[in-house]
RNA sequence: GCGGGUGUAGUGUAGUGGUUAACACGUCUGGUUGUGGCCCAGAAGAUCGUGGGUUCAAAUCCCACCACUCGCCCCA
């Protein structure tokens, strides 16, 4: 083995495995296209003050926020990007995108990085699908970006699935609610534990999060979100509940849904499945009205969704979706040095360029006709060409479906061959 | 960053103090003259995660480190 190995939190993705990708993939960009959005690229390294979104002091931000961070020495910090939002919020303003016909619907798709110990489903390098509309504040977006992420899903083949929805609020409303929620939890101090108590004055939000079964009643009791909307949150909220009831699509409402940051606005939302054992989001998503002023760009509103392919591929696997066959090929040709080698050699980009899968035996000396048919056998061939001397002689092959039932094995001339070929597959 | 679990060929495992570390799958090669799957025979492939310690003797016991993994923190 190898002295130099994989850093630790990160994946070989093993062709077993890239059919999944190359699936969700490509249902991904085709969902996204018919919906009327865009594919766009964002580099990967970003300026750090992208992510930074006037946190504190920058070295304790790198250590809390878990990002790769590059120090350029010249006082410059650049990042390897943790999320897809925010740079693609800048290439929106960057390249005059308010300027086109509003709302602009891209999405993109690529790896993102976040310095931290892997866990289930959780790696230091991940790839995410990411759909946004920018300049729009219908909730009739926000219901697009729902439904997108919902029909990829069933467009793959899922079964059942449901939105856990919830509202966020506004920096008009945010605050009063959480200002309920701190007293209310400060009322029940004794039943949080160390790390909710400290989350409480950092982050209270987060507490709604926990997954602590013994935190359930307390927070049931606690006040819920869509009491303190204001006027504007509670209409936009009202009225994308009822598209989704106008479509039949059921939902949750989930008020221990949540998004900490204070640009994140109004909806939030994930789409749920039953797996094995307990119910888990497939992915996520949310409205962020305040992001691109956060970043120093103009005010512009924003919804979107993020769905994580390593989980994707995780749940495909558990619900038992099997990507469609790819492309191989299926012709295997045989021969047995020499002259027949030379022929097979030529014969094979022949067959390639017609269009026909061919898969050439490779072998620097004369090897046996077993172990040739052995590797056809080995990888889905349906034709086996043998190409020997008597062929040679003759200017034929020898055709051999590997399936019985298809025929038996005959000779074709060389020139014909193509032909035959596609006549047989076709 | 913190805590739990686990480290034996490519994969899955057996082996808990005593010679050349075993088995299955996989891989490769053969099983007469140019033909696959089943079967048969053979081969390659492991410094037993790494380093130290205890012992006449360590895959096996002890310590440390590393890696993998699950969870916490964080979650964009």
């Amino acid at each position: 083995m190898s002295e130099i190995k994989r850093l630790p939190g990160f994946q070989d993705i093993m062709p077993e495995d890239r059919v999944y990708w190359d699936f969700i993939m490509s249902t991904a960009a085709d969902v996204a296209r018919r919906a009327g959005f865009q594919r766009i690229d964002v580099p990967v390294l970003e300026s750090t003050n992208l992510f930074a979104r006037g946190v504190g002091e920058a070295s304790d931000f790198f250590i809390k926020k878990e990002m790769y961070t590059i120090d350029e020495g010249d006082g410059k910090y650049i990042t390897m990007r943790p999320e897809f939002t925010a740079g693609l919020v800048r290439a929106y303003c960057q390249n005059g995108m308010h300027n086109l016909p509003q709302p602009v619907k891209i999405f993109t798709f690529g790896p993102l990085f976040r310095r931290e110990r892997q866990q289930a489903g959780r790696f230091r390098q991940h790839t995410q699908f990411d759909c946004e509309i920018l300049g729009e504040t219908d909730p009739a977006a926000d219901l697009e970006i729902m439904m997108t992420a919902m029909s990829l899903y069933k467009a793959m083949g899922y079964g059942a699935l449901t939105f856990q929805l919830n509202s966020t609020g506004c920096p008009k409303c945010k605050p009063i609610y959480i200002k309920a929620l701190k007293e209310y939890l400060g009322d029940h101090l004794n039943q949080l534990g160390p790390v909710d108590q400290e989350r409480l004055k950092l982050n209270p939000l987060r507490i709604l999060d926990s997954k602590d079964p013994k935190l359930d009643e307390l927070l049931a009791g606690a006040p819920k979100i869509i009491d303190y909307l204001c006027d504007d949150c509670a209409s936009h909220f009202a009225e994308l509940r009822s598209l989704l009831d106008r479509l039949g699509q059921s939902y949750t409402i989930n008020f221990r849904l949540v998004r900490g940051i204070d640009y994140y606005t109004k909806t939030v939302f994930e789409v749920w499945y039953e797996g094995i054992g307990a119910q888990s989001a497939l992915c996520g998503g949310g409205r962020y009205d305040g992001l691109a002023e956060a970043i120093g760009g103009p005010s512009t509103p924003g919804v979107g969704f993020g769905l994580g392919v390593e989980r994707a591929v995780l749940s495909l696997k558990e619900e038992k979706i099997t990507p469609p066959a790819v492309d191989e090929p299926h012709v295997f040709i045989a021969h047995f040095g020499g002259e027949s080698k030379a022929t097979a050699v030529e014969l094979t980009y022949q067959l390639r360029d017609a269009g026909i899968g061919t898969r050439l035996a490779f072998a620097r000396t004369k090897r046996s006709m077993k172990s040739q048919m052995r590797e056809a056998n080995k990888y889905a061939i349906d034709v086996a060409l043998i190409l020997g001397e008597d062929e040679i002689a003759q200017g034929v092959a020898t055709v051999r479906p590997m399936d019985r039932n298809r025929g038996d094995q005959t000779q074709v001339s060389l020139d014909q061959l193509t032909a035959w070929l596609t006549d047989f597959f076709s």
